[in-house]
DNA sequence: TTGTCTTCTATCACATTGATAGGATTGATG
DNA sequence: CATCAATCCTATCAATGTGATAGAAGACAA
């Protein structure tokens, strides 16, 4: 599970989006404002989103974007996932498809397995909704004891 | 919390140490070649391992490295926090020490926060022994659930 | 139609990090 | 001491993430 800024720009600007709510189009110049990023970066990534069919966007004056469903829908899991590419969860993974180790898996692959597992169970059941209002502090778990 | 091909390799790498356990000193190449990495990579890897003291490292002629400590004292969390530098835990932290939003904190500020302790909580419980032991599988798990 | 506003698209430049190369240093051995 | 084997160290190259630039194309209004 890859996580850089583009992920963390998707989700902060899909959250601008949320907060606006049902008051129309929003500008990417004014989430850039408002939000302090670069809004020629910000382009390229809401066209993903777009692509995707996460949001709506409409060109023209009064033009500019809005979710394509209700905040509470929008897992932060789906909007990652998209901006940061396929994730390549095994992480162990060479581009034939195999583990790199010459005895087929390597040894720590199903450590990256797991955790990739547990980084998408929280990010999948934590929604837009969830963010703007406040209700993620403390969501973090340990992972399961393992019983010897 | 990042995670990158480095932190990969040099969890393999000390993986490969503990499996090796009390047979001297390991050499670089060896471990290169069990686990098909660049040898040269891993050097720098190493040695980095070795100036915060998890492991030990003699040149010459049957050199090499060794775990400074057993196996289930060195957790995943330890080895990856070197190699990856420090983690810029919020992700939404600039330089200056505040979140880039104008107001202060930006809005998913918290999420960010949670993610980096869910997968912390992960690593920081599970050791080198944990995986040559077999004991990761099914250790993943969800958020809790926020009580609305 | 004309003009302006805004998203769309492609390409280029820069910064950061992944990865490589080659020499310098250390220690064992004959 | 000379030689070899390995870590150590530094400099450089390559790949990717990040952001900028320059327009093209559609939508609305006068």
């Amino acid at each position: 599970m890859k996580l850089t800024t583009k992920g963390r720009y998707a989700v902060l600007a899909l959250t601008d989006l949320a907060m606006e709510g049902d008051k129309g189009y929003v500008k990417i110049s004014h989430i850039a404002v408002r939000q302090n990023i670069s809004s020629t970066y910000l382009e390229q990534i809401l066209l993903k989103l777009k692509r995707e069919g996460l949001v709506i966007g409409v060109r023209g004056p009064n033009g500019g974007y809005k979710l394509a469903a209700s905040p509470e829908k929008i897992m932060i899991a789906d909007i990652v996932n998209i901006v940061e590419g396929k994730m390549e969860a095994k992480g162990c993974v060479s581009k034939s498809g195999s583990c790199t180790g010459v005895s087929g898996r390597c040894m720590t692959h199903d450590l990256w397995d797991e955790l990739s597992r547990h980084i998408e169970l929280f990010l999948g059941q934590i929604s837009l909704r969830d963010i703007i209002k406040g209700n993620v502090i403390g969501r973090s778990s340990p992972p399961r004891a393992f019983d010897y």
